[in-house]
DNA sequence: TATTGGATCGCC
DNA sequence: GCGATCCAATAG
């Protein structure tokens, strides 16, 4: 198996870092149940030069692990009812983190289809609410480390895709920032009027 | 302590 | 286009 992504993958600018997380594989595994995809859309969150981000207004006790060491997850829950993925980016001390947003299905499809209640693979990770679901990600891995055993990103050396931007989906503040990335063409990705552009 | 609105999704 | 349904952050 390709080797996870070191701590030194995380520790660089947000915005460095969630271009490079294109085409990388996150891998969950929970028990003997693993499930894994590939990374295909993601969003850049930075500190209080971002009105869109949870760490505009400083440290809380909910957002502090953007504060914290890089390569850990962020999750936190959204809308009642799902829950959102991060990797936490930027040396400790200064905040920053990439959401996850959707994911083509590589491994464990079938325990996905079943843990989102669907069969159609392409609305298995296309969406952060929808690829949490799929790969049983809740606040209990909020802290999780990326270079641990249950929640990773490999590098199996896919490239040659095209990257484009967008502005953020879903935000009011920060729509100037064009700081959504996603693999242009691919059939994961969210469906949205800027796909087109 | 009360209010408000959100980094969503699925159905109307 | 809108409701479901929780809770963090802000205002009072």
């Amino acid at each position: 198996m390709p080797a996870k992504l070191p701590r030194s993958f995380y520790c660089r600018p947000t915005l460095d870092v969630a271009p490079d997380l294109l085409g990388k594989i996150l891998v969950r595994i929970k028990g003997k149940t693993v499930t894994s995809g590939r990374i295909v859309e993601v969003e850049a969150y930075r500190n209080a030069d971002d009105p869109a981000s949870h760490a505009y207004r400083g440290l809380t006790p909910r957002n502090h692990l953007m504060f914290g060491e890089a390569g850990h997850a962020y999750v936190y829950f959204i809308y009642g009812m799902y829950f959102c993925v991060n990797v936490v980016t930027e040396k400790a001390g200064t905040a920053g983190a990439c959401l996850i947003r959707a994911l083509e299905p590589l491994g464990g499809i079938g325990v996905m289809e079943k843990r989102r209640g669907i069969e159609n693979i392409h609305d298995l990770g296309n969406g952060p609410g929808k690829l949490c679901q799929a790969m049983s990600i809740d606040r209990a891995l909020n802290g999780e480390d990326y270079l641990g055993d249950t929640l990773f990103l490999i590098d199996d050396g896919f490239s040659g895709f095209r990257i484009k931007r967008s502005p953020r989906i879903g935000i009011r503040a920060g729509v100037d920032k064009r700081w959504r990335f996603f693999i242009q063409g691919n059939g994961y990705v969210t469906k949205n009027k800027f796909n087109a552009l």
